[in-house]
DNA sequence: TACCAAATCCGAAGCGTTTCGGATTTTCGG
DNA sequence: CCGAAAATCCGAAACGCTTCGGATTTGGTA
């Protein structure tokens, strides 16, 4: 409640000279901005937002708008996402907000209205699809975001990614290289660009080891255990024909998919191999699975960081090279894999 | 992008009278007023919320604190909380704003700061404690708030509540009635003041049907299936010394304690009676549930509009009278109380 | 017709900050 | 010791809105 005239009195100072002083600006004193920073705190003093927004046109707030899907309360995804986007926000002095629209195609319009109104200086993006009409809505109206994940297609935005492709074909190369040959792949939902991009890998792999396509099978749901489990019973409906290996898009899926084999009678990996992607989030480990199941690792955690970085250097105009980044995985081999039988 | 100036200059008035149009003040002609509403539409006028606040001193702006508990994520309790006041808010022309604290000693710290920023108009608090210093902080600071629930002892701010208290008592006398001797309640977490509310009128029941205390056993957990499955399988260590009936603190808990009584052989109700309260969540039907389970219900998606309503009541300066109710609840008869074996 | 109240309008100040353009003081090489 | 550059400072405008206090016009009444 103290403003910058109250400092500037209280040092007879100009308040053009507290505001410089406080934003560490070059024309200034250092015995001044030592004063000034001093005074700031004794009167406890709070820079007012909207003041400064109102004058600079930066909000130092930027927003995610999400639908009420009823599947993403599913894991504790959510609350992860928003939780680490937010400390990592407020860890930069800005203010992260939330934004519910009722209709996944009032999407759109909430958008519109937040800029519009201009209270936000950008977005974060989670769960793109392949074609996304969000970041072509954005960047036609020039509105800096920043995409967890990345559109199949033109990527020239800032975005922070993990090898989707490559990880997959990793492991369909891997189970192929232990002589598998009917392999499935239970995976998120369709049009997910992340989703759409393990396909590809899966398929390529197949591809360039000179396997048809009918090797693979491809199934698409919700990343629940049920959806695993489900999935894995349907798959072995007629036992001769069951896949040998299977892989998991994430752990949620292994848990449902060794439950299906256990009750099917099925060993892992005497009868069936598994590998999974583990995001590593805290509700679920790796390390409760039996037999240890072989995974490719990334941690969804690791994302938050770059995510506020790329956003706020997107707000500060830097250039497009410094805000994208493809993440490593790592490739744990455990003992959900081995050798096909014949 | 429009402003009050470019419509001012559109219709040769005065910025302070489309100001006044567009509020709906009193001294505007009715003409006047529908030329500037639709000066406003046509030239796509959205009003700036940050000279808005700057100037009035209202932002438009609510928010919620909450810590990054793993235990919300649980349930879909809590997209179910933000979506519910997200949407009641934005329909109101209002943001909500969603700030995570990093650890609980951090919450008054977050208040501190988002008030003294100035960005926000209010707060609506949910899971208050029996005894909450969040309460008492923003009470001395004169800031609006609203309590999802209220704490135990004075109450003289904006609250939207279930009669906790009441249901269980209710609850606990119909299973009385029908012979229960020793009956448990499967509770949620301590020092939550509905969970203590819960637990006074269970206790108060029990004494004022002339029961010992030791009549009824109290178990504290967090409200998951695990919960109710681990707590139902403790309390029958001994055969012989389980209760004879089982009030659970929501659906979760009593599908828990289905499943924990259908692997002890127990069956309800002829063995075991079970109670439960419902939230009316979407994830979790009352109707899932055999044999159907008697509850008391209340759903938790009618308390978004009140909250919403007294927060903005508040902030407008409404008397408190006006901003206070407690809720009524549903006592919904099935087949899962029977008459007590002897 | 004179006067007063109601209806309708407007100018200007102010919210707290940033920033532009220039003013003043200090420093220092020649 | 002079002049220019560097360092340091300041006033005033601007951001887009609300609101206070008063001005002007209209209508009705005495």
């Amino acid at each position: 409640m103290a403003t910058l005239k109250d400092i500037s009195r209280h040092l007879s100072l100009s308040v053009t000279q507290v505001s410089r002083a406080l934003n560490d600006h070059s024309d200034v004193n250092e015995e001044t901005r030592r004063r000034v920073k001093e005074a700031a705190k004794i009167l406890k003093y709070q820079p007012n937002v909207t003041a400064r927004k109102l004058a600079s046109g930066r909000s130092g707030m930027v927003g995610l708008v999400m639908t009420h899907d009823p599947y993403l309360g599913a894991d504790g995804m959510w609350l992860e996402i928003v939780s680490g986007l937010s400390t990592q926000f407020s860890g930069r002095g800005m203010q992260f907000v939330l934004h519910v629209a009722q209709a996944s195609d009032l999407i759109l319009p909430t958008y519109q209205k937040l800029i519009s109104a201009g209270s936000l200086d950008g977005f974060v993006l989670v769960e793109p699809y392949a074609h996304d009409l969000r970041t072509e809505f954005l960047a036609a109206l020039q509105v800096p975001f920043v995409v967890h994940g990345r559109t199949l297609g033109r990527t020239n935005y800032p975005h922070y990614d993990i090898d989707n492709y490559g990880l997959v074909y990793e492991s369909t190369r891997h189970l192929i290289g232990h002589g598998h040959r009917r392999i499935a792949m239970i995976n998120g939902l369709e049009h997910r660009s992340y989703v759409e991009a393990r396909n590809d890998g899966f398929r390529a792999a197949l591809r360039e080891s000179g396997l048809p396509p009918e090797a693979g099978m491809i199934r698409h749901g919700v990343m629940t255990a049920a959806t695993g489990l489900v999935n894995t019973v349907q798959m072995f409906a007629d036992p001769d024909h069951g896949p040998t290996a299977i892989i998991c898009a994430n752990l949620l899926i292994a848990q449902g998919v060794y439950q299906a084999l256990e009750s099917l009678g099925l060993q892992v990996p005497r009868d069936v191999s598994v590998i999974a992607h583990d995001d590593a989030l805290i509700g679920l480990r790796d390390s409760a699975f039996f037999p240890a199941l072989t995974v490719t690792r990334s941690p969804l955690r690791d994302s938050w960081e770059p995510l506020a970085e790329f956003l706020t250097g997107a707000i500060e105009g830097k250039p497009l090279a410094e805000l994208q980044k493809i993440a490593q995985y790592e490739f744990i081999r455990r003992a959900s894999v081995g050798v096909a039988k014949l």
